[in-house]
RNA sequence: GCGAAUAUAGCUCAGUUGGUUAGAGCGCUGGUUUGUGGUACCAGAUGUCGUGAGUUCGAAUCUCAUUAUUCGCCCCA
């Protein structure tokens, strides 16, 4: 018989339960916190139609959609992002959902695409978006949301910064510097480097695109400037987008979150659906990619849906900050510990172990079992290996009294107790 | 899509100019202890050397193809 490669396909992950211990962990904390926050839990489908996803606006984003023919060769595509299916959800069942309304979800994506440090073929991400609001403070809510996942997680603000700009106070300032709206695009791919690479590239690559070298210099500066007082008199005095971020960090300062905020006029967020202030969270020393990042898209769901409402959201994948933590922390290698492990000598005594079993899962104590019949040193070894808190084995010479040996693993020490003394033994166990 | 590196035991990795029977640590199995795990000591098994072809008397080692992984570029929700 031919044996199949026991590979995941290219840029997917197979996760060991060692390795899912720490993912777990994290959805626990994306869930906890979102509640905590007021947001609703949605969910979608993993494969929604390609039309959802694919950019018309030139973008070449379609070509990494992993997309396939269905069997009434429907054009079908697994997601890429949540966003879309998300706005389409919102859109459809607007009249029984909240307005507005604070959404979350957690799910897996996918794009077809080389897989490089801190991306996958395939990752999973939280999304948190507030829909129906154009008060600011729904950003400074969703950041907030976020810092507290990153505190929950271990991170605080020695560990992780988040760049805050505007894309219409940048879109605006290169408009007084005299470059018209439709260079933007191609001068924000080259400003949107400036971190990784050296200033005098980045200069060359604006002449190239025929910005002036006078504008260039302006530009520099203006990318430059680290607070809103700086950044003022590059702007007209009444400019909305300045407006909107010195409201950000007033809400911000608020909600005890101000420390992690700085001012970073490079953010751009790609070529995507972004209108106003956008944000993204790097480690500190900048070694891994983005953490996290979002921002307003107000003009998103009137371009699918027809309908007007203003959003913004966040999108938070696994994949970077489990490196960020392992780099930090280790990484997690041991089994999840259950309880009390149950055991018997011989299968004639299988009976009273399961009978045990039930009680434990009716008692809300978790317990594991061998299920085949185990001589006390090999017993004991798995109990051990599994991580078992308690050990509880069935063997012939207390079963004549109708007891059984019960074992804290950690401590060593040990109980006969009768079976049916099942206070006695809680009581043990939870000593 | 482009470039580079890597692939040897369950895991992390050695392996000389191509040369006999393929190595270590951890883990695993057994024993010291036939009713008690972790520590220690002793012993044992690890395997299609990623896959397929080629060169050669002889290939883990050289060549080509192929698959996967990692890093960088392109791109970026």
């Amino acid at each position: 018989m031919s044996s199949i490669d026991l590979n995941p396909p290219r840029g997917m992950r197979d996760f060991l339960p060692k390795d899912w211990v720490f993912r777990e962990k994290l959805m626990q904390v994306f869930n906890d916190v979102s509640k905590t926050n007021g947001f609703l839990h949605y969910e979608t489908p993993v494969v929604d139609s390609y039309e959802l996803f694919e950019r018309k606006a030139g973008e070449e984003i379609s070509d990494q959609l992993y997309d396939f023919t269905d069997k009434s060769n429907r054009h079908i595509s697994l997601r890429a992002e949540l966003t879309p299916s998300m706005v389409r959800l919102y859109a459809k069942n607007k009249e029984s959902l909240p307005f507005p309304a604070k959404l979350y979800s957690i799910g897996q994506c996918f794009r077809y695409e080389r897989a490089t440090k801190g991306r996958k073929r395939e990752h999973y991400q939280w999304n948190l978006d507030i829909l129906g609001e154009n008060n600011i403070s729904a950003e400074a809510w969703i950041l907030s949301t976020a810092i507290q996942v990153m505190n929950k997680l271990g991170l605080n603000e020695n560990d992780f910064q988040i760049h805050v700009s505007n894309r219409a106070l940048l879109s605006d300032f290169l408009l007084s510097i005299g470059i018209e709206k439709e260079r933007h695009s191609e001068l924000m791919i080259i400003i949107d480097k400036k971190d990784k690479i050296p200033a005098e590239v980045m200069k060359e690559m604006m002449e190239e695109i025929k910005i002036f070298s006078s504008q260039i210099e302006k530009i520099i500066e203006f990318l430059d400037k680290k607070t809103l007082e700086e950044i003022r008199p590059f702007v007209q005095k009444d400019s909305l987008a300045l407006q909107e971020l010195e409201h950000l960090f007033a809400a911000a300062k608020a909600l005890n979150i101000a420390p992690y905020l700085r001012i970073d006029t490079s953010i751009i967020r790609g070529l995507s659906y972004y209108t106003g202030i956008v944000f993204e969270a790097f480690d500190t020393n900048k070694e891994f990619r983005a953490i996290f990042g979002g921002g307003r898209y107000n003009s998103l769901f009137d371009r699918m849906t027809g309908k007007d409402i203003p959003a913004c959201g966040l999108g938070f994948g696994d994949v970077v900050i489990e490196e960020l933590i392992a780099s930090k922390f280790g990484r997690t290698e041991t089994f999840p510990g259950i309880q009390v492990i149950l055991g018997q000598f011989e299968d004639a005594l299988q009976g009273k172990a399961l009978h045990l079993s039930a009680e434990f899962t009716k008692n809300d104590i978790s317990s594991d079992m061998l299920l085949c019949s185990l001589p006390p040193k090999k017993f004991f070894t798995q109990a051990n290996k599994r991580g078992a808190k308690f050990a509880a084995y069935l063997a012939p010479e207390e079963a004549k009294e109708n007891t059984f040996v019960l074992k804290n693993m950690e401590s060593g020490e040990q109980k006969i107790l009768p079976l049916e003394d099942i206070s006695s033994i809680l009581d043990f166990i939870k000593a």
